[in-house]
DNA sequence: CTTAGCAGTCTTGGCGCCGGAGTGCCAACC
DNA sequence: GGTTGGCACTCCGGCGCCAAGACTGCTAAG
């Protein structure tokens, strides 16, 4: 649960502030110094104790709903816990094995792939898991094909490394014959062949035109129908376990849910406020005002990404209330990325 | 408001049904006799009304919460509201642009325009919407593309009249060339072409296959592809607005939304609550028990379908408070049904 | 059949009170 | 100087009580 130095905290009022965070975070109650003594055996009296808690408090890290009330935790309360007094945890074996079972099970899809671990991480957190869906544009070309369907329209395919990422339809200002888009195609697939589509330059997708003999038209179409394939503004997020949330005691309040709910329909919200965790090494953290969201100052995001290879291409997140059992959930979000990142070896399109 | 006759209620107890109803909806509060005398101009005293009242309950229209409560309606009190009381709503003409507005700007993917329809209507609506998106099977099929990938992998890509529905990867047991699946899907588009999806025929495939001079685990291949194609056991279900639920009163009791939360996750579950409403011509009602679900007693859901061509393919919902003004959200999922049949004859694939 | 009047019922909200938990401070102690 | 027991004080939350308000059902008269 706790341990650890805690900065210049001094020994005695690190493991008070460690236990005060474990012990609320377990009851949802402001502690107080009496209860504190009496469940740990902290080996000073609740007056010791009430008095590291003032310090605590001047210091910022503990806050009192009112006067005469126990102690709860702040922000940079939370802060200190999880970077320094917390013990990581681990998973279980058995959950470790859990998480393996149920997402070797699923289909080879990406994306129900992705919407599957998403489920499996809002089961097993007990909060509202979302997941981004990786954007195609660090994937590897494989395929593309210009399908013909009218002489002035077609529809583009672009086949990655992780499968079919995107289709996009186009019109033409000059009529074409199916004959031509499939050369057009031929060329584009000898050109661009195992090549990371984010670095797929104009230049060869003009050149791969002109050595059709196709004109500026068609390129312009295969290069907007490139570029809807390789990226959208913010990738699809995939969320479960909204109603997880509704558990919590600090739902009483309806209108944190609200704002919650909207958030989580507005992909683009959810995404901005953990796109920048993708290049953190292991499960990053943001507590309550630390999200930058006036909305959002009762609720905390563990954020883990899953790679592809060597490359992070998605998230795995749990958004719930500040007070949640930190260690846990990394942990999980930790071992859902691992094996998610597994599984998409499997399904690489080599 | 109301008015019509109402069965063999006699018309002055329909008239104090339907005031009951009205007034409930708007208030969410149980009606009295004597509030309702005060309110509306019914002609007669409180004593006559609490007479009728009295008969309405006993006939099952309306039931008291407590001894010395005004009345609530019961289902059966909406249905006869529903079917018999209420006057028909008409979107007001600046709405109606509004919807044709706003579905207009949307892009020309199908998922897209569906999904703004759905924000468009949970916006309007102030409950939530959801949208069940086109089963592939009942659409004519355009075109299919077999994409060589390696020498045992590819993937089968189907294009049909509202665009490309989908894709599905496929293993085969024997080396295949980049051209035996270029000769196969030729020869299943000559052979297709402009079929309904859900009428392509085993053999049909089978006869193709045997054009191109391929092997049974190539049809095998292919047939899965298209079973895949054509359509999941339920359709996918676009939803938004959840958090609108959160502004009525009789949502204080979270159990109650946290069922719905649930149910809207499990897409299958929402679209069973509907899909025997796909062939209804105009805008259906189901009203508490009626949906069959114990969790749902307290909502009811307005469906209408929307059609390509002749053919419904899909269904737009709302879903609230059983207490829910059902002239108006009939006209607004109405009209967005119309206008969303009319923008998919835009994005026809010809 | 309708209506006025009336007694009875039930919920809701305000008010005051008390108990519990916790704090801060002080003086004593090691 | 840090630690501790003791004590006075504060504040929230729950409980019981009461009064107000809103309805109902019933009865008897119009």
């Amino acid at each position: 649960m706790k341990s650890g130095e805690g900065g210049g905290l001094g020994k005695r009022k690190a493991y008070i502030l460690a236990t005060v965070v474990y012990e609320y975070i377990a009851t949802a109650e402001p502690v107080g110094s009496q209860s504190l003594t009496q469940k740990y055996n902290l080996g000073v009296s609740s007056a010791t104790v009430r008095n590291d808690m003032a310090e605590l408090e001047a210091g910022g890290y503990l806050v009192q709903p009112h006067t005469s009330a126990g102690r709860v935790p702040s922000d940079a309360g939370y802060r200190t816990y999880v970077d320094r007094l917390m013990e990581p945890e681990l998973l279980q074996s058995e959950e470790r094995h859990r998480i393996r079972d149920e997402l070797r099970d699923a289909s080879r899809e990406l994306d129900e792939i992705i919407d599957n671990a998403t489920r499996l991480l809002g089961r097993l957190s007990k909060n509202l898991a979302f997941v981004t869906k990786p954007q195609p544009d660090a994937q590897t070309f494989r395929h593309i094909q210009l399908i013909w369907l009218t002489a002035r329209t077609g529809v583009a395919i672009v086949v990655t490394s992780l499968g079919v990422s995107a289709q996009s339809m186009f019109e033409l200002a000059a009529d074409a014959t199916p004959d031509d888009l499939t050369r057009l195609s031929n060329a584009l697939n000898a050109r661009l062949g195992n090549r990371v589509l984010r670095e797929v330059a104009e230049a060869e997708v003009a050149a791969s035109v002109a050595e059709a003999a196709l004109g500026e038209d068609v390129k312009q179409a295969v290069l907007t129908a490139l570029r809807n394939a390789r990226s959208a503004e913010a990738p699809t997020v995939s969320a479960a376990g909204a109603q997880n949330l509704l558990d919590q005691p600090e739902f009483q309040d309806l209108r944190k849910l609200r704002s919650i709910l909207r958030i989580v329909e507005e992909q683009k919200t959810l995404y901005d406020l953990v796109a920048d965790s993708m290049t953190s090494e292991s499960a990053s953290v943001k507590i309550g005002r630390e999200l930058g969201q006036d909305e959002m100052t009762d609720f905390s995001i563990v954020t883990v990404p899953y790679r592809f290879g060597e490359q992070a291409i998605g998230m795995l997140s749990i958004l719930g209330p500040r007070r949640m059992p930190y260690g846990r959930l990394m942990a999980l979000a930790a071992g859902t990325a691992e094996t998610l990142t597994e599984r998409l070896i499997d399904v690489e399109i080599k």
